[in-house]
DNA sequence: TACATTTCTTAACCCAGATCAATGTATAAA
DNA sequence: TTTATACATTGATCTGGGTTAAGAAATGTA
């Protein structure tokens, strides 16, 4: 979090007051399908799935890594239940601020607001490629696009997870990475 | 864009200074692709597309009606050239601001940084959830689903271009209309 | 080392929506 | 009224990925 924000010494000390770190072991939920979204963070260390649950299947929709910021967005500003889950999949820790105290933070401090602007933007653009990416593209694309621009992603969770994330069955990934090979 | 913000006689003054009201006749284009996005705006009158075209076949992301921002955002915040177009499809008008003078803004009025994060907060609600919608639903239940939420697009927009939007061919939705009208 | 569990692969069959090609229908211009 | 143009429908055929069901590989555990 520190390097995306340029506050001086004392702002630094109002502002990191109000932070909290907290620990989850391998598999313990950061939030889990029908709680509020209180915190927004960043990931200090391990990392985590993003996901929901519909007739026992798990949809992926994303992965958060250290020095990523790690929330359900959406539910933290609309303050309604979560849809989602976040889930560690290593033992992992993150620093947290609750919305009130964010918010207050914007009143005192207006760094931390565009911090808030800033964060919010990307997120938006990042939504905004993967949406275009799913209209145009097939599976086997979003694969290969995958592997060139997240290689971590590919390298640490299990291939069903990555088929989830990407739209697909496993099977179906399976297929995918045979045709490719075959080339 | 008044109703979204809570100035001063005197704030909104020194805001609204940067202001360019801007009038398009209907075909006329507001963005174009390769051009830079250097304003962002709100419509007064009328509506745009939001598109671009591949291989001559135009791809629409959407729509922009009065009381709405309009903008290609992530183009405007990245300063890169467009992919996207906005054209008129009646003649309309919109109120302007450029980047720069949006962005000295920021330092003299905390309010109009605060506007922009609540509209782009509610443009990353509004993709996530049509990125959500494109994952777990067939073309069929976007179909219905944009009928409900958005009946006015259905009212006032050729066929063709709501198979674009939702991600089909126009045979697509043609066949799904017929499917839909026998139930 | 053996056994259980989880993950990955393969095969047979299915389906929503794409593509291609033809035909209808509506509006506008001459 | 005729004709051109744009838009919508329909039919035939194709395809990527889903579904189901089975096995194979990998990993964990005793």
């Amino acid at each position: 979090m520190f390097e995306f924000i340029d506050l001086t010494e004392s702002e630094w000390l109002v502002f990191s007051e109000s932070f909290i770190v907290k620990h989850y072991n391998k598999g313990e939920y950061l939030l889990k399908a029908d709680d509020l979204c209180d915190y927004v963070g960043f990931v200090d260390k391990g990392f985590f799935t993003f996901f929901y649950l519909i007739e026992g299947v798990q949809h992926i929709r994303g992965f958060f890594f250290p020095n990523e910021f790690i929330s359900n967005y959406s539910c933290f500003l609309l303050e309604n239940k979560s849809k989602f889950n976040i889930q560690a999949l290593e033992d992992s820790s993150v620093t947290l601020i609750h919305r009130d105290a964010l918010f207050r933070s914007y009143k005192k401090l207006p760094k931390v607001q565009e911090l808030s602007r800033n964060i919010v933007e990307n997120l938006y653009i990042e939504v905004s490629e993967k949406y275009e990416s799913f209209f145009l593209k097939t599976a086997e694309e979003r694969y290969l696009e995958l592997i060139n621009s997240r290689p971590t992603i590919i390298q640490r969770i299990p291939q069903y997870m990555i088929a989830s994330y990407l739209g697909i069955t496993p099977e179906g990934l399976s297929r995918i990475r045979k045709r490719l090979a075959k080339k």
